[in-house]
DNA sequence: CAGTCTAAATGACCGCCGGTCAGCGGTCAA
DNA sequence: TTGACCGCTGACCGGCGGTCATTTAGACTG
C-alpha cells in the first residue's frame, strides 16, 4: 500500500571516513552561499539540503539540527577572525589601532559574520546538543587563552593575565555596536529621520575609536579603579 | 456544515479606547511573565494567550506579530534603563564606575533583559512592521540624545557631541559581554574544564571596569588617535 | 561475475507553531 | 426592545524542523 516512494536518482554515497567529512564540509559550503543569499531567518534545512544536492533527510545525517549546521559554519569562521588577528599581533609593534583595522577590515570582507555571531548564544541555548555546544566554546576558548598570552608578549604595558579579558571586551564591544548600529533592512529609508540621526554613525569608525579605548584603558591600570577594589 | 464552533464563553469586551490599552498592556503584563519563566526560544503565542486569559486570535487584534510583543515588552524595559542611567547621571559627580555600578544592579534585577535585547536587532529585521520597527528605534533615539547631551553637561570633560557615542558603546560592551560570557543552560556543568576557564570571568566585574576604559577614552582624546586622521 | 548484505540516501510524513478569518454573541444607540 | 456593529474566539492553514521505513549503491565474497 504504501509504495508512495517513487523511484529515484542517489546521489554518489560517502562510504569512506573521508568521504563523509568531505561531505560534511560540502554541506557547510553549502550554508555558507545560502547564508550570503539569504538572511539567518530565512535559512531552511530544505533549502540547504537542495543547495548541497541532497535530500532533507541526508542533512540530518550529517548534523543534528539545523543551528548545529549554522553552529559550525560560525565556529571555522571564528577562527579564521582568530587568524586575522593572530598576525596582527604578530605585528612588528602592536597598537590598539593597527589590530583594529585589521579586524575592520576582515568583517568587511565577511558580512555574514555578525549576524550568526549575534544569534549564536541564542543557539546554544536552544536547539544545540551538549557536547556540540561544549566543544564550539571549546574551540574558541583554548584560541582566546594562546592568543591572549600572546599579546601579553607582544604589549608588556598589559597586565599579566589580561589579554584574554582584553580581546573579550573588545569582540563584546564589536558585536555589539553592530547589533545596535547596523540598520535593519526595513529602517534604511527612514534613518533621515532626525531623530535617528544618532544611530547614522561610521561603524568601523566608531568601532576602532571604542577599541582603542578599551585598548588603552586595559594596559593602564585605570587611575580611579587603582585606589579602590583590587581584591 | 462548518457549525464546528462550540458554545464559549467570552471574555468582558474591550469597547473604549482606554480599555484597549489596556488590554494591550494586559497582554503585555502577561509576556513579562512569561519571559521569566521560559527562555526565549520557548515563547509561544498559544501559552501567551492562555496566560492573559485570551484566545490566541485576539492577541493578534493588538500586535501584528510575536515580535511586535516582544519588542514592545522591550521597548518598555529599555526606557526604564534609560530611567536608571538619566538618575545616576544627575548623581552629584559622574564616574563611569557610578554609572556602571548602578546599570549592573538594574541588570541583576531584570535578568530576562539582556536575552531580550539580544534578539532585538533579529527581530527588527524579521518579522516586523516597518512602522513598529521605526517607532521603537524612534523610542530609543530621543532617550539617547537627551541623554548623551545630559551627559556632555554632567561631564564636562566629554568633548562636545560624543554623549550618546559613549553611551553606545557601553551599551553595546554590555550587550556583546553577556552574550560572551554568560553560560548558556547546557555548559553549566562544563565550565570546569580547563579550556574554559577564560569565560569564567565575573561579570559585573569585568563589565565594570570595560565601562570605566570606555568612559576615560572618551573623556581624554586618545593619544595615539590625535596625531593620525581626524577628518 | 553473480549473489549477498551493510548502511547511505531518500522523501513522505508528523507535530508544532505563527498567523487567519468566518461566525458568535455582548453591547449600546436608537 | 431590537438590530447592527464589532470584540472575541478557536478551528484551520501553510510552512518548517525533524523522523524513519524503504530503497538501492556499492563493497565484499566465493
Amino acid at each position: 500500500m504504501s509504495a508512495t516512494h517513487t523511484a529515484v536518482r542517489q546521489r554518489t554515497r560517502a562510504v569512506a571516513p573521508q568521504d563523509k567529512s568531505e561531505r560534511r564540509a560540502a554541506i557547510m559550503r553549502a550554508a555558507e552561499v545560502l547564508l550570503h543569499r539569504k538572511p539567518l531567518g530565512e535559512f531552511s534545512v530544505e533549502e540547504l539540503a537542495h543547495r548541497a544536492g541532497l535530500a532533507k533527510g541526508t542533512v540530518y545525517l550529517y548534523f543534528g539540527t539545523r543551528e548545529e549546521v549554522l553552529l559550525a559554519v560560525h565556529a571555522e569562521r571564528t577562527q579564521q577572525l582568530f587568524d586575522t588577528i593572530e598576525k596582527a599581533v604578530s605585528a612588528r609593534s602592536v597598537t590598539g589601532r593597527g589590530v583594529a583595522r585589521q579586524v575592520v577590515a576582515w568583517l568587511r570582507e565577511h558580512p555574514e559574520f555578525l549576524p550568526l555571531a549575534a544569534g549564536c548564544r541564542a543557539m546554544l541555548e536552544t536547539n544545540v546538543g551538549a557536547q556540540v555546544a561544549i566543544d564550539f566554546k571549546l574551540g574558541i576558548g583554548v584560541r582566546l587563552s594562546a592568543l591572549g598570552a600572546r599579546l601579553e608578549l607582544a604589549y608588556p604595558a598589559l597586565p599579566r593575565g589580561s589579554g584574554a579579558a582584553l580581546l573579550m571586551n573588545c569582540y563584546a564591544l564589536m558585536l555589539g555596536l553592530w547589533q545596535l548600529a547596523d540598520p535593519p533592512a526595513c529602517l534604511v529609508d527612514a534613518l533621515d529621520h532626525p531623530d535617528l540621526r544618532v544611530f547614522r554613525i561610521d561603524f568601523e569608525r566608531q568601532l576602532s575609536q571604542a577599541l582603542v579605548a578599551l585598548w588603552e584603558g586595559a594596559a593602564a591600570p585605570a587611575r580611579s579603579t587603582a585606589k579602590k577594589n583590587k581584591t
